[in-house]
DNA sequence: TTGTACGCGTTATCAA
DNA sequence: TTGATAACGCGTACAA
């Protein structure tokens, strides 16, 4: 007798069709080798008995939970939300969940995190960037666990990425800005700290500008956290460094805002008398007044390339070890001549 | 022999540690009555072996998983990214790990996304709003799983729920845009299917404007999907109507920054010649030009909130059926007195 | 094509 | 306080 009404067993299931619990197990596993008869009477008892498989029995007995695990530094970004909807949306298609785990740039809180999907078994993993514990590589080497990192470009044996070169279109970003004449830059980045992508940003940025014999001296990079509120209060200590700027280069898009938006609050003319560019191309980059100039993070494509790979890579086949995607410059009305000298 | 060198079991750490599995198990559960050096022994063969608990099995054996699912209609509002971020920092506190799923609004999908939860063996479910498939009640019911239901202010008593009320403070920002002498309204609003917050907020719009002796034609209830370029696009069709508005109250932040970025592209003063009006008071509402007048929703309070009481449930205690945040208006310079009458 | 029986790695019950 | 052992619910060789 099973005195647990509420909740149905496969084995009940069984009894219910007349059939084995093994039958039961095939017909929900789509296995092959049923006959049309049994499937159907399997189908049924399911049906009446409001049947839901157990994951976590069947989990262990599988050893395979059907989810990934993702680290995420933070959902405050939107560019991270996007990119997360993306992979999930794609995971679908391969009947796969997707369990977020944050960190906020903690990498100790990341090494937890990590430790703790994998203790809910998860059958993949999903890590930002290329900065990380040590540990985190020779736990999932360990488990043998599948996993990938994104938003990098950097070439690294032990760590197969899909993402796009944060330098680069850094570079281009400072000299586009450098072409229309500006050679007093200002820089407000993210903290560096256990972040490569702001790190890889800001050395384009400065390279760029060495290169064009126009460098950024210390004075003039500015690093504050991750805010729009952060942003627009770091506009005034910018406006206030000698030589004073005629552009800022932000390491994202909020940041972006917020410096746009101060600028704004203060009667100074953006792109007349100072220039702002951002990193992200988040939905409102194109409708701020004016349109911020910044580069397209290819949030959605990482999404859908991370899941196709990691569930190659979970059903044993070799993708690409380094996929790099496309990070394009997007030039707009935040970004101008430099404004005469005086 | 245990050939999976790559992962400890618990028996080898016993093994080890030359102690049973259940004293093992007693010491990575903090259990009672077990010996300083006993526990001493168990926790140096867990460190040298590197052993990390199999969650799964863990789970299956203790019918508790030590996670939380949350449905949420999506993560691009970043509302409710900042909820989830305050109640997965709160859950921490516990112990306690977050399963995150995502339905896009579509109600069928957030009942599928219900079940696969339920499959992973979450102790508990977190749901947004009061709109839901009547399988979703009888689901939760039928497997006594904890539950509770947040972001809105509806008394059920089949409910449990911490939010606020939704229409009480939109009836009260059309009172406020009333009271400045606006007589021409407009709503633009997200779909209401499937949404019972936005329904409740347009109603407290339109009600408030009945009551007053202003009602809002149908004609000036706009609804448009959720996104800062759905805002920006339906700013010149909201200036199309006849009677022109003198200010627009938006179901949304996202969409009223829309329409204020709109209008400042257009030329439109605000609030000289229009008056804005958002809800949720996301963190940028404070810096756009002008400030947008919003309703701060308590995002932090219920992600804290939730969790307490979620926690407390599962724990088999009964907290509060129903609790009532305060969602306050915020009033600022995107709303002024209406333009003289022309 | 279908059924039997064991194993997955842990917790929990009961005895010692 | 500690240990032996039966669950936990399902997948899957292997047998039929």
């Amino acid at each position: 007798m099973n005195n647990k009404l509420q909740n149905a067993l496969l084995a009940d299931v069984a009894r219910e069709a007349g059939v084995s619990t093994a039958s039961v197990s095939r017909v929900l596993n789509r296995a092959p080798h049923v006959s049309k008869p049994l499937q159907a009477r399997v189908e049924a008892a399911i049906a009446k008995l409001g049947y839901v498989p157990h994951g976590t029995a069947r989990a262990l007995a599988s050893r395979r939970i059907g989810a990934i695990g993702v680290l995420v530094p933070t959902l405050d970004n939107p560019i991270f939300s996007i990119a997360i909807n993306s992979l999930e949306q794609r995971l679908k298609h391969h009947d796969c969940r997707l369990l977020i785990a944050t960190y906020r740039y903690d990498l100790d809180d990341e090494f937890d995190a990590l430790r703790t999907l994998i203790q809910q078994g998860v059958d993949g993993m999903v890590l930002i960037g290329h900065d990380h514990r040590p540990a985190v590589l020779t736990t999932l080497k360990r488990r043998k666990m599948p996993f990938l990192s994104c938003w990098h470009g950097l070439h690294d044996a032990d760590w197969p990425c899909i993402g796009f070169d944060n330098t680069a279109p850094s570079k281009a970003l400072a000299e586009h800005l450098l072409a229309l004449g500006h050679s007093r830059l200002a820089v407000l980045s993210a903290p560096v700290t256990s972040n490569d992508r702001a790190r890889a940003r800001l050395q384009g940025f400065i390279q760029a500008a060495e290169q064009t014999g126009c460098p950024i001296p210390d004075s003039h990079v500015m690093t504050v956290e991750y805010g729009i509120a952060e942003g627009f209060q770091a506009f005034d200590a910018l406006m206030q460094l000698q030589p004073r700027p005629t552009a800022i280069l932000c390491g994202n898009d909020t940041l972006a805002f917020g410096v746009l938006l101060a600028a704004q609050a203060a009667g100074i003319n953006v792109p007349q008398q100072l220039s702002v560019t951002g990193f992200d191309d988040l939905p409102q980059a194109r409708f701020m007044t004016p349109a911020l100039t910044t580069v397209a993070v290819p949030a959605i494509d990482i999404g859908h390339g991370v899941a196709d790979a990691l569930i190659a890579r979970i059903d044993g086949e070799t993708p690409p070890h380094q996929q790099l995607l496309d990070a394009p410059l997007v030039l707009r009305g935040s970004s101008g001549p430099a404004p005469p000298a005086g």
